[in-house]
DNA sequence: CCGAATAATTTGATCGATCAAAATGGATCG
DNA sequence: CGATCCATTTTGATCGATCAAATTATTCGG
């Protein structure tokens, strides 16, 4: 590779001092117009770019977003993360910042990690996505003063902590509107596929479906299903529900792969038209033309970066102590709907 | 955040001078042990981290690999390159290095970010995923000696040019052995569900069911079916092979979504137990207990960064410009066996 | 046309580490 | 005992940029 140029160089090329040539990168708005013009055309031409870690150094900041990626999941729903790491290299990119990636082995770890990374000084500032209950990465964080936001809210205790920025994706109110279209296209009996209590995700959405199925108090017990996640498990709580005295005649789940184990349930059955829901649009439901209730995820992106920098901004903003403007976000998703749900819905939407 | 303590605080601290404690970090070997001792004491109680930026002004590398997620696709087999994300983020780590990801528009636009975050010097080395026919990037990373290797092997052009470094899978080798495996236990007739011609990829998948079809030119026109990727193609591709006079007793796909499609026509069809295998065992293939050959990322990941920074160093090699050794690996597959073939395989394996 | 105020540019110091070379301290040996 | 050699440690310079302060150029009112 050849040495690249450095501002001395395109300052001697322009005629002017090295800070008039770090004047024109950082604040062009100060230098005079035919100035900046000339220096411009001598970065231009060297192909000068400005050397990241000597700025870094100066500076003492590194534009860069730490990301863990979590354990692979063997489940479906994992590409959810996925997308999400996608759209966050995308805008941030367009904010000029970096997005470096890491792995741990549990909290403990993910926490050495941040504190290497962040020590480093390689990493401003770090997203977190998955919380769950009595989660110990954000007293961590918090506590250090490490700028981060979640991506999920908190679960449990420090509900409204101001230091605590995040954004989330309101599950209920998504699982409470597709219940609710099913019931207003005519299906009388929608049942549920969830996962287990205490699960902070789990618990709102069936709230969702409590509130919009219409149940009373017996029928939300026999109409939902509690199982682990995984399409058999699907398949079989699906069975479940379609083997009752007045079986139902509509499933939401909890996941994509319980309802695509409740859709191949249903066509196994005779019934292929069952109108089943899933969660999270993952590229399975795409694939078989499954309706799933699909997350904002640009929005969340958007939100997240503006959480922490601000809304433009690359540089970081602090962790706030103060209630002066919002420090989460709740988004509402919405509903895709494909091929499982058409004959309820009446409509034609390509897969 | 408190202020970091810096090579000359601790060696303020441990009574000795700043190069000694660069010493212990970078050379230990070179330092007297009772001093090493000393000096390591004081770098853990004053929590002492090099920072990073200083480091890389200073030694002209940053220890960070660079890689450009591709585009969404919609498709399920966008899994892999999930798999390969992380595995990646996984054994740098372990090697000391960083990864840094971004995404770009198309092979000029990922150049440029190639180029922007090379001269910033804020990349050492770049991994290329999904190489394609003709592919611009291979030509300019090598004409700017850019350190790269690419998971994918060349298509087209220069094929054995030592200064492209890759790794690849043999998917001609796994479908081959699948194929066998599927004959040796008992079908005579498998057919096949592949991608048009040309694809790279998907004409090495088809060479390899062609070598161990044991059909005869009709035989390879007839149980073979080319269509694009997707689920629906899949099952349309499926009812096609079954409808034959002497239906195939069971098929091999190019992909996992080719073989959910086929799977499930096979079910509707009232076929269940015909044994189907897919490619790149994507979760959803786990999920549903399909077979399917499996690209070991572990190893394929290993190989690229043996490929770039030798054994078990963290500095990269520069591009090769002779044959001394090898600069391309091409690894094995292997089948996954699942549900949709323990009908055929006589065996039971967990899904 | 002068001096104050403002704009534009330059100079010196610094961020935190490592490199290269010089200095120190012992051990070895004739 | 003194010269030599090796192991260990220290000093001075440097990587490439930006900050803070100083300097020079320009504008404007009176």
């Amino acid at each position: 590779m050849a040495k690249m140029p450095t501002v001395d160089d395109v300052a001697e090329a322009a005629q002017v001092s090295r800070q008039t040539v770090s004047n024109v990168i950082n604040s062009p708005e100060i230098v005079r117009e035919q100035t900046r013009a000339r220096v411009q055309e001598a970065i231009d031409r060297l192909g000068y770019r400005p050397h990241a870690s000597a700025r870094r150094l100066r500076t003492r900041k590194s534009s860069t977003i730490g990301l863990r990626l979590d354990p692979l999941r063997d489940g479906i729903s994992g590409a959810v993360l996925d997308r999400f790491v996608h759209k966050l290299a995308e805008q941030a990119d367009e904010r000029g910042l970096r997005v470096m990636i890491f792995t741990a082995n549990g909290a403990d770890d993910e926490l050495a990690h941040i504190r290497r990374l962040r020590d480093g000084s390689d990493i401003d500032a770090f997203i977190l996505i998955a919380t769950f209950h009595g989660d110990p990465r954000i007293s961590w964080l918090i506590e250090h003063d490490v700028p981060f936001v979640s991506f999920g809210r908190p679960w449990g205790s420090s509900l409204d902590d101001p230091r605590h920025r995040w954004v989330d994706v309101d599950g209920r109110a998504g699982v409470r509107d597709a219940t609710t279209k099913l019931r207003a296209s005519g299906c009388s009996r929608v049942g549920y596929i969830g996962w287990p209590s205490p699960s902070g995700t789990g618990d709102e959405r069936r709230a969702g479906w409590e509130e919009a199925s219409g149940f009373d108090a017996d029928g939300l017990a026999t109409y939902q299903v509690v199982t682990e996640d995984g399409v058999d498990q699907g398949a079989a709580s699906a069975r479940q529900l379609l083997a009752l005295s007045q079986p139902c005649d509509a499933i939401v789940c909890a996941s994509d792969s319980l309802a695509l184990g409740a859709s191949m349930a249903a066509t196994a059955l005779g019934q292929p038209e069952l109108p089943v829901v899933g969660f999270d649009n993952t590229p399975v439901a795409s694939a078989i033309g499954l309706s799933s209730i699909d997350q904002p995820l640009d929005e969340v992106v958007a939100a997240t970066l503006t959480l922490l920098f601000g809304e433009t901004g690359d540089t970081v903003r602090p962790n706030p102590d103060s209630n002066e403007q919002p420090t989460n976000r709740l988004l509402v998703p919405r509903l895709v709907e494909r091929r499982s749900t058409h004959r309820a819905f009446g409509e034609t939407t390509g897969a």
